[in-house]
DNA sequence: ATTACATTTCGCTAAAGAACGAAATATTTG
DNA sequence: CAAATATTTCGTTCTTTAGCGAAATGTAAT
């Protein structure tokens, strides 16, 4: 029961909601996504772990940056469900497809200066 | 977005899954949650009214009182694809195996006096 | 090893959400 | 119509959560 309560929890919030979308786009770094998100770092750390609490991502280094990728691992019942709705929801929403556009744009080694 | 994030807001509260889970066994009054789940009447409603909201319950009159029922008219993309999962989880939680339990035994006639 | 920089943790503030009781609103039945 | 009762709305309190900046942590490259 606490477990799926957390899962939704963690999908009942705009922000992260956005990064998943991206994220189906493409993995992603922390000052990537905080500049596409427009929020602080240390805000969309804390959106990132929770995400990553419930198996939604899965994080691996890649030199400097942590690398956040979606979980297609199938291991968590609840991810295995939930991650192909939510990517077959929101075709036209209007600030993801904003999102995406940004997303094309965004280069790690220009804009990550904190 | 909007909607898709009110509706996990929706399933992230432990006593709206209770509520959910219950209404799979059969329709439900007001009071008849209030005595199950031990929280107000006012509680309850307020729960009530988050979930019809989101279209996941609808509600009818039946004599003196209004009966809760889930929503099975597909008519609502979200709630067509959560309602089947939520129903297929949880079958082994405590707490929802309790709450039947009582379920069984709950008579409207007997327990309704506010 | 020192510097640079990406990320996380911490402490705080402001907004949102869950809970209650009491008052208001039906609605049924005498 | 009046009394009874089921439900909803309102006002309040307490807890949780999202957000920030600053400090701490960790890693890479000079």
């Amino acid at each position: 029961m606490r477990s799926v309560v957390k899962i939704f929890k963690a999908l009942s919030d705009t922000n992260r909601i956005r990064i998943l979308k991206m994220l189906e786009q493409r993995s992603l770094c922390v000052c990537e996504i905080r500049e596409i998100l427009g929020l602080a770092n240390s805000t969309v750390s804390k959106h990132l772990s929770i995400l990553r609490d419930v198996d939604f991502i899965l994080d691996s280094k890649d030199g400097k940056w942590v690398e956040y990728k979606l979980n297609k691992s199938r291991a968590n019942k609840y991810v295995k469900r939930l991650l192909p709705l939510i990517h077959s929801w929101l075709p036209d929403d209007k600030l993801i497809i904003k999102d995406r556009k940004k997303l094309e744009k965004v280069n790690r080694d220009i804009i990550c200066r904190s």
